[in-house]
RNA sequence: GGGCGGGUAGCUCAGUUGGGAGAGCAUCGGCCUUACAAGCCGGGGGUCGCAGGUUCAAGCCCUGUUCCGCCCA
């Protein structure tokens, strides 16, 4: 007995630090560039540089981390690729709220400055969120940690920029955008947030030129018909049929305005005559294209009114809006307001309303790299998983537009174009040129936009392993196994990506698209901050622990469905967490000092034939569950096997061989729970590596970290069916003699003896051999068994089968009770039998079902019959009695 | 308006080729049985949203319907 005691309960905090801590300093999470093993890599989804840990992140990286490790313990070289992307959006209003805060704004300080400015933030205090990652006990490769901004991953944005351009795949030029006046940005069509508002619909009076009367035109935005350029009708509406080469006056701009004819008008919306305002609104602007409209721009780039907007220069356009409106009602134009409610775009960072704006901008074409995109998940050369998503992703990539890449801030990488002062010829190189390609001039302007952060975050899988280069990591790691994510960045950045990655590598960036839930509230609510709702992840690690928090994500991380986070399911997990510790601590009070795991199977009792066939299935099963990405299967399989199998079952039934006197049969029981042990904590590593760790390190004969060990595999454990048929029956006389203890109130400090009658001759003989466990786990004194020995008096009964289980209660059976107890028993069966019966007697059943299925019914009313049988016997025996 | 997902025990959710409705938590009863009261033993609780249909057999397949959520326009 000389093993170190545990401690009585698991206490997380102390042992977390170190044993990551550990891992680290012995370079465990260490991908090798080269090797004989197998590959297995992930990119992690790099989380913003401004960013701090939330749920969303702690599910994500969670279930990546129990892969790597599972991978890793299954022999494979496994790369888990650590890094950040710039945010450039987000890092740059930090930068400038600082800035502010002080008095200043960037213009005064600079371009050049201010990035030196926003590489200092990022230095004191960006990547917050890495060091958060590492207490969730994330065995990323921090040797191999990038950030897009880096020389190498900025050397890969302008290869894949320049080539582009080469192959006519990037252009520039003059369309409508999403404008955020706030972010002084233009952004692309995705990262624009649609919101349902309660607005008003306005009817508005176009006078006819030359004739009398008006047409009325219906608009939610007013404002702009000051940069109106036609009225468009559908030509298939008859209430319009004769306006053909008509004019209308615009209102207050008195310009005059053609009517055309298109039949993208809806005739059905408002009075089915559309103001068309081809620079400021996107489907005016296609409009205004196929008719050959002016477009005519009234708000600038601070949404405000400019010089063509007449009388309202200078105006906030929300503030014009309502001038507008009043001057329409004075001048009698307006005729009524409608309230009307319709989707508005917001900026997805800031929120402010999107201003859809004429802007000259760059863009990539992206419907000859989304072909091959769509082709390579159609024919399974990426696989998403769950499968629904792939029809998203076909519909989006179907429909995709172009994509716009410029962006009108500082920090970023600032696209490779030159501008040419004297000819305007564009020239695009990698690195800066000395003169203009056509003229010779060396009056050159370098652009002054950057790109996009998803447009270099689109390289994340090959950048990251040296890409333009044929670097070692590039050969063994790309394709990534896996990535994994959710699906709110499916286009932002899966699409992306699989473009990017088909296009320039030749090859799918990942063989396998995880897309994983989003956490909720307990109501069911997205997480955010405007609503107050968000739960810190590390909170929660600090009060119940990583592995509790860590295992209670895994478990919720059903395939297709969001997770609703509750914290009374964590605190359940982390009773878990303290199951196994203690399951530990048992094992390891028992063991002698010298106890070592011994192969020998020919004089396994029981109990052992029994828990290890039990883990061998159980390791087959949870690997499966594994490698299909469910992660939750695999965690109730964990749970229910340590809880309900090892601890309930397999520990209770060593407690006898521990104490008993059979010096061999104690040796082995030591060696065998010692073997079980290992393999829980192996099986249970991958969802919570700190806990097993520590156990690891106290077990005897355990050498290095158990993140080494190897996962153990079905064909570990001999598979014994017929220790799987014995247990089931001891299970069957314990759980009846407990069963009718519980029912009937005996606590367990009564002693009682029971009478086990039993036809079969080689079952009593189980029982007869186990005969110490039925006394220990039922908590019985003596026992009596045969194969007909009349029922006792004074006795209670469970039926199993055509066995049975007497238990004798002199002085302490309730008649009543145990009457009541057979009637509900009854009951049940006869339903249950009822049910088995109707579908015998059924013709067509007995001819269409599968013999397999009716032999299985036939089978069980026998055994249902027989046990029906017992009970009513024993029933009638207390009526007899109690007469 | 188009598309997707979901309504299963009081709560949160599993349920993988259609073949006896499950788990965790909560609840009730009994226990300090020397690993664990963060525990042990036992019990109760569901017309699987509603209505049809296919089938010998439907939580699962089909049609319709209602409610909730999300995505796209």
């Amino acid at each position: 007995m000389g093993q170190e005691i545990l401690a009585k309960g698991y206490e997380p905090r102390e042992v977390e630090n170190k044993w990551y801590q550990y891992w680290e300093e012995n370079n465990l999470f260490r991908a090798e560039s080269k090797s004989e093993k197998p590959p297995f890599s992930i990119v992690i989804p790099p989380p913003n540089v401004t960013g701090y840990l939330h749920m969303g992140h702690a599910l994500n990286n969670t279930l990546q981390d129990i892969l790597c490790r599972y991978k890793r313990m299954q022999g494979y070289n496994v790369l888990w690729q650590p890094g950040m992307d710039h945010a450039g959006i987000a890092t740059q209003n930090v930068v400038e709220r600082d800035l502010a805060s002080k008095g200043m704004d960037r213009h005064e300080v600079g371009r050049e400055r201010f990035i030196e400015l926003v590489w200092e933030w990022r230095e004191k205090y960006g990547g917050v969120i890495l060091n958060q990652l590492k207490r969730l006990g994330c065995s990323c490769d921090w040797s191999r940690e990038r950030f897009t901004m880096d020389e190498g991953l900025t050397r890969a944005v302008k290869e894949v920029f320049v080539r582009l351009y080469e192959e006519g795949l990037i252009y520039r030029g003059d369309y409508i955008i999403n404008w955020c006046p706030r972010c002084h940005t233009a952004l692309a069509d995705l990262e624009v947030e649609h919101e349902d508002l309660d607005s008003s619909l306005y009817y508005i009076r176009y006078l006819f030129e030359n004739r009398g009367g008006y047409l009325l035109i219906a608009t939610t935005r007013p404002e702009t018909l000051l940069g109106d350029s036609a009225v468009a009708v559908n030509p298939e509406d008859d209430r319009y049929k004769d306006l053909e080469g008509a004019h209308v006056t615009l209102p207050i701009l008195n310009r005059s305005l053609p009517i055309i004819f298109d039949s993208y008008v809806d005739k059905e919306f408002g009075t089915g005559a559309l103001k068309i305002t081809p620079a400021h609104d996107p489907y005016d602007f296609d409009i205004g294209n196929t008719h050959g409209l002016e477009r005519i721009k009234v708000i600038d780039e601070d949404g405000r009114m400019n010089d063509l907007a007449g009388p309202y220069k200078g105006m906030d356009r929300f503030e014009c809006r309502e001038k507008i409106l009043n001057d329409l009602r004075e001048s009698d134009l307006l005729e009524k307001i409608e309230p009307y409610r319709h989707a508005v775009g917001h900026c997805y960072r800031c929120k402010t309303m999107i201003e859809p704006l004429l802007s000259k901008q760059w863009f990539v074409r992206v419907s000859p790299l989304a072909k091959e995109a769509i082709a390579s998940v159609k024919d399974g050369r990426t696989r998403i998983v769950p499968v629904q998503w792939e029809n998203v992703f076909h519909e989006w990539m179907n429909n995709i537009k172009d994509w716009c890449i410029s962006r009108q801030i500082w920090w970023g990488h600032r696209i490779p174009a030159w501008y040419c002062d004297e000819c305007g010829e564009i020239i695009v190189a990698r690195e800066p040129p000395d003169a203009c390609t056509a003229c010779h001039s060396e009056n050159l302007q370098q652009e002054t936009d950057v790109l996009d952060t998803w447009f270099s975050s689109a390289l994340w899988p090959f950048s990251t392993q040296g890409w333009p280069d044929a670097t070692d990591e590039l050969k063994t790691f790309y394709p990534t196994s896996v990535l994994v994510t959710a699906f709110d960045i499916l286009f932002f950045w899966v699409a992306r990506m699989m473009m990017m990655g088909l296009h320039f590598t030749g090859d799918v960036p990942f063989v396998d698209v995880y897309i994983h839930a989003l956490v909720r509230d307990a109501e069911g609510k997205k997480m955010s901050k405007s609503k107050g709702n968000v739960v810190d992840p590390l909170q929660i690690v600090d009060r119940y622990g990583t592995d509790a928090f860590r295992f209670t994500l895994a478990a919720l991380a059903a395939q297709g469905r969001d997770i609703r986070l509750s914290e009374e399911r964590i605190e359940g997990y982390r009773h878990f967490v303290n199951k196994i510790w203690n399951s530990a601590r048992f094992v390891l009070m028992n063991l002698d000092e010298d106890t070592l795991i011994e192969e020998k199977s020919s004089d396994h009792i029981l109990s052992e034939r029994w828990i290890l066939s039990r883990l061998g299935q159980v390791s087959g099963e949870m690997a499966k569950a594994l490698d299909d990405y469910r992660f939750n299967d695999a965690a109730s399989l964990c749970y229910q096997f340590v809880w309900h199998e090892f601890c309930d079952w397999y520990v209770e039934m060593a407690k006898p061989e521990l104490s008993g006197e059979d010096e061999n049969l104690r040796r082995s029981t030591q060696s065998n729970l010692l073997k079980v042990l290992v393999a829980v904590l192996k099986l249970t590593h991958p969802f919570m590596p700190f806990v097993t760790e520590e156990i690891w390190q106290r077990l005897p004969g355990s050498q290095g970290s158990i993140m080494k060990a190897k996962f153990p595999e079905a064909s570990d454990f001999a598979y014994d069916p017929q220790a799987v048929k014995e247990m089931d029956l001891l299970m069957a006389v314990v759980s009846g003699v407990r069963n009718i203890r519980g029912e009937m109130n005996i606590g367990p400090s009564k002693k009682i003896s029971i009478v086990i009658e039993m036809p079969d001759e080689e079952d009593a003989n189980v029982i007869r051999r186990n005969i110490v466990h039925v006394q220990n786990m039922a908590r019985v004194d003596s026992v009596e068994i045969g194969s007909s020995i009349p029922k006792p008096k004074a006795s209670a009964t469970a039926v199993f089968g055509k066995n049975q289980v007497h238990v004798l209660l002199k002085g302490l059976l309730d008649y009543d009770e145990e009457r009541k107890r057979l009637k509900k028993e009854i009951m049940r069966v006869e339903k249950e039998m009822g049910v088995l019966n109707r579908k015998l007697s059924n013709q067509s059943f007995l001819s269409n079902a599968p013999p397999e299925i009716v032999n299985d019914v036939r089978k069980k009313v026998e055994s249902l019959g027989l046990k029906l049988q017992n009970l009513n016997q024993n029933l009638k025996f207390f009526q007899s009695i109690m007469d």
